[in-house]
DNA sequence: CTCGATTGTCTAGCGATGCTAGGATCGAAT
DNA sequence: ATTCGATCCTAGCATCGCTAGACAATCGAG
């Protein structure tokens, strides 16, 4: 069997390799440098290889968003877990959240924006989304608020972030004001 | 000199035809599907006759961003003229924003997603994206609160507007319960 | 009224895209 | 050693945005 394993490990790695490179070239130049042309070129195989482990491109788009929401989640627990009191814990969060936004535009792209064929906000939707999500709701819960449901205040929390991380990357928002901007989300949507 | 200005009537007329039949088939099937080809099938001329009018299709989508701008600032306006109270203003503004968005999904795209090669939050902004802001703070400056900059305010609200129409329309977030996003939202943003 | 010149439009084609069919190659199992 | 299946690549399709160059219609000058 270790023939097969072996075959197993090297294709499984390859995988990792096509999703980070396809993250990191978009990073580096836009998604939409992210050819699958280039892809193969930079994996150092062909075309066609990219498509026994992908069903196309869009695919490939949604790998680099599970892998991206996993790093946010991930993101949004540390930032928020060593602070004290519910209303800071929040502004973390904020800051946590569109810190990633603006270090990694091409991932939250990926997310959020761009179509990976993933599913959301419905029971087959994928683990690291929900955890996401989750990781959201576990500080935002807390500052909903009486007689506010604590789903629908994180969803609320969190389009405003997203509104704001959007508009600012697009060049809708001058940049410079994001930290009253936080304040002011903070301030005023949560509950304390 | 009437022929030349009867010529110049044509022309202006075609390239209103040519943003309106982008428009209509962007509504109705995607702006994927616009593409050079259908729609100089659609205004039945060839091909090189859009780039006579535009430099390439991403001032197509801008054209069709700032009429949509335009639309949009009037749409905001005629929901708040007639409305009683900043509170009462600003919900209707919330709602006529959001119902803007949700029935011309391709426009509102053109406007904030997709890359029509416009400038914004600048100088050189043209003026129906100007207005179209403007129209958001006649209404929204009225409930800032004492020390919030009225655009810095505005900003945020629309933003959050944004990041509920935009993760609504993607299948973010569940479409059924806008109402009482809007209310939150007016409720702890808006002070009275 | 005729005849170059200008303006306008179209046909044809370029490079690039996502994706796929079919053959070549290589390794494992008999 | 030979067969056979998995793996990978070359080559190609349809479509994309965009453009060059040919052709026709129109205009102004003589």
């Amino acid at each position: 069997m270790s023939v097969q394993e072996r075959k197993e490990r090297e294709r499984a790695g390859r995988e990792r390799l096509i999703v980070a490179t396809a993250r990191e070239l978009a990073e580096q130049q836009g998604w939409d440098a992210v050819t699958t042309r280039r892809l193969a070129e930079r994996i150092e195989y062909s075309q066609p290889v990219l498509y026994s482990h992908f069903r196309g491109k869009r695919e490939i788009i949604g790998a680099v968003a599970l892998q991206g929401a996993t790093e946010m989640a991930a993101a949004v627990r540390a930032a928020t877990a060593a602070v004290d009191g519910p209303r800071e814990r929040v502004a973390a969060l904020a800051r946590a959240y569109l810190d990633f936004a603006a270090r990694n535009p091409a991932v939250y792209d990926a997310i959020f924006q761009l179509d990976g064929g993933l599913a959301y906000a419905q029971e087959d939707t994928p683990e690291p989304l929900k955890d996401a999500f989750a990781a959201l709701l576990e500080s935002l819960g807390e500052v909903a608020g009486n007689g506010v449901d604590p789903g629908l205040f994180t969803e609320v929390f969190w389009a405003s972030l997203h509104g704001v991380a959007t508009l600012t990357r697009a060049g809708r928002l001058p940049p410079e004001y994001t930290e009253p901007r936080v304040e002011l989300l903070v301030d005023r949507l949560a509950v304390v």
